[in-house]
Formats: structure tokens, sequence, C-alpha cells
DNA sequence: GACTCTATCTCGGTA
DNA sequence: TACCGAGGTAGAGTC
């Protein structure tokens, strides 16, 4: 990673266009040449960027970066105040947890948790305005599509009432109805919910996960 | 704005939680406190981050940034490579050119290419639940919302129908009809549009700005 | 402060 | 590769 500190202008055209007058700013390369300019305040991002790949051609006062998809990024340099490299060598990366994913994994496993007797048909089931999280069936037969969020509100009521719009298109499956699951529900989403039919079901993550870690310890699956 | 190369781990627990296992990072810390934890390859994000407003408390070898919003981060150092501070200043900041309002600017002046014989009545015209785009009429006197969008996605086509659904409610205007306008339109917007009865419009943002300059200078109005 | 919407969104996944 | 959905979305604007 090499850091730069220098008085520059920027001119990026691409996507869009765009022009930073003459200042001090810290200019970011690295190692795969994704190339950031960030200034000391207002804003955690980047006043411009390029991600690789990339090429970057340096003068000494003009850096032309520029990629395949007709984008360029050109900074003219009047003063470098700093300019340090080291090697960071790979970073091993980030663990996440608690994110949508892993929730519907978790649920994946034991749909009962959301309404007794239900059984998971398959994950991720697509349709052609995108894939349901959970499909599932009821002892009755009945269809169930489960939409999965972190955060429960309007938009994802909405999601899954598109999804069962589209599913109950298919006599194989219909009637289908819904269950929008989240960790957290807001009163506006369970609104919608209700008026449309759909049941709206917070779920413990904390206490699904312990649930997992003890059926594992359970069968010694470790 | 200070900048840190070193060998870390980090821990952040807040929205989500998330640990870093110990490797060389740069530490950037802007003037407002905001901090941003980077890796050298692979992602022009950082790897975590904590943002204005923050407080950062520094010993040797632990940094502890918390929020007001219960958010924390740790970071445990174990060696510092690099340790620069340079003081940046004010930036002038940046201008931009060609994002969505420049869009709407331009369609608002010429709307008969969304349809033939459409008349602007009034850009961002205000419902409770936020401004439409466009409103529009035809010839015959129609009343046309227009939802404009650089890429038209499914949350595109959502948005004008809650905007319909309001505008049908003023009995001055209904019935109302939409027309979703974007740079680019997915074919799952285009079902949804479709199953809405809205009409989605791919137009030329280069082509409409050369028609413009055109008329400029035909009017000699620079 | 709460709400809404844009974004050179970025990023990961999948067909 | 293109497309789609999630995001600790961030950030700006409005009320």
């Amino acid at each position: 990673m090499r850091l730069v500190i220098a008085r520059c202008t920027v001119d990026y055209s691409g996507r869009l266009d765009a022009h930073l007058p003459e200042a001090v700013r810290l200019i970011m390369v690295k190692a795969d040449g994704t190339l950031a300019i960030h200034s000391d305040g207002n804003a955690s991002k980047p006043l411009n960027w390029m991600v690789a790949p990339n090429t970057v051609e340096t003068t000494e006062d003009e850096w032309v970066v520029s990629n395949g998809r007709g984008e360029r990024l050109v900074i003219s340099i009047s003063e470098i105040l700093e300019d340090v490299t080291h090697d960071l060598g790979d970073d091993p990366g980030l663990v996440k947890d608690g994110v949508e994913h892993h929730l519907q994994a978790l649920l994946a496993g034991r749909p009962w948790v959301l309404e007794d007797g239900l059984s998971l048909i398959r994950r991720e089931y697509p349709t052609d305005i995108g894939p349901v999280d959970l499909l599932c069936a009821t002892p009755a037969g009945e269809t169930v599509a489960v939409e999965i969020k972190r955060r429960g509100e309007i938009d994802g009521v909405e999601q899954l009432s598109r999804y069962l719009e589209r599913l109950n298109l298919d006599p194989r499956l219909a009637p289908v109805r819904g269950i929008f699951a989240a960790q957290s529900i807001t009163p506006q989403a369970r609104v919608v919910a209700d008026a449309r039919g759909i049941e709206a079901v917070e779920v413990d993550y904390d206490g699904l996960r312990e649930i997992e870690d003890s059926e594992l310890r359970l069968f010694d699956i470790r």
C-alpha cells in the first residue's frame, strides 16, 4: 500500500463527470491498483476513487488511472508532502456474524420455530422476479413462502407480497401464503403485513444460535 | 489526518458482530474522529470503520472507539510500523455532473421524448409520501406520473406504484397512469411494471444532452 | 430527529 | 460475464 499526501486537483470521467479543485488530500493506492482520494473531514467515503482492475500511469506531476470500461481519473499534483509505501501482506479477512444469510441458514434448519409443523421445500426458491428465501410446506400440504430480514420494515413485506403474487400464478403451488420473519418488526410493517394476510413473526437470533450450538454438542459433530 | 500502519486485531460490536484476526493494516483517523481500517487488497471499502460523532480512547496497545448508539470498535495493536499526522485543511469539495437530477432536468424540458404529445405540469410534484419526479399531461387531458432513475430496478417501479396509489386518491387528478423512465431497465422491473400497467421507457442521457447542446447553440443563449 | 431517496453506491452470489 | 439483492449500506435533502 502506498500513501501519498499531496496538493492536487482531480478529474474523473466515467459513470459521471466530477472535478476536485486544488487542495491537500490523501491518495491511497492498494496493492491491486485500487485507488482512493480522501479529504480530512465530513465523510468516511473517498471523494474520488477507482477500483481494480485498472491501469495507473504516473509521471512526476500527473497520475492517470483508467480501466476497461471507459472510466478515467486524472490527478494533477503540485506538491508532495508525504509518500510512504508498506507491504501489508494478505489479510485473513473479516468474520461476520448476525447477517441475514446466517439467519436464513438457521431458519432453514428448523422452520418449525416459525410455525408448528412447517417443513422446508427449498431455500432460495427461484421465481422470475428473484428467489424466495424459504419455500415451506405445512402438514396439511399448504405451501408457505418465507421472507427473512434482520430488520423487518415495509419494503420487506412488499417484497414478500410480490413473490406471493408470482407464486400464486403457478397452479402447482397455489394457494401460497406468506410468513415475514425478522429479528425485529416495525409497527408499520406489521400493519401492512396484517392487511395482506401475511403473518409477521419475530425470531430470536441469539436463542436460535444457542439451540444450534447445543444440538451440535449433543451429536458431538464439532 | 493520522495514518497508522500496524499489526493488529479488531473487534466490532454494534449493528452486527465482526472480528478481524491479527494482520498488518492501515488505520486512518480523520480530523472529526471518523476512523477506518483498510487492508491492502480485495476491497475498496474499509474492513471496519466508525463514523463521527464518536469517542476514541487510545492507550499504547489498545484503541477503543465508541459512539452513542451502542456501537464499539476495539483495536488491539501489537506493533506499529508507521505513524504520520498531517493537517489537510478544509476541502473545497466535489463538483458532479450526470446524476439522476440532471436526467430529470433534461426530461422535464422535453417530456415528449417519453411519449408523443406529453407536456409538463410540474417537477417534484408533492404527495404525502414524497415528491413525484414529473407530473405530466397528455393532449387528451390525462394525467401521467413519471418516475426517473439512472438504473431501473424493481424498487423504482414499487416507488412509482405508491405514488400512483396516492395520486389516484385525488379526484382532480384521477385517473393517473405511470411512466417509468431510466437509462437501463432490468427484465424483472419490466415484469413488475407490466403487471401494474406501468409503461417502462429506456432513455438515452447522452443523446438528450446533445439535443440540449444543439438547442442552446441554435438559440445562441450560452 | 425521523423519514425518504440517491449512489461513480460496493460487494457477494448465481445463472 | 451480467444481473440481482443485501448492506454495520453512507450521505443528502426534507419536514
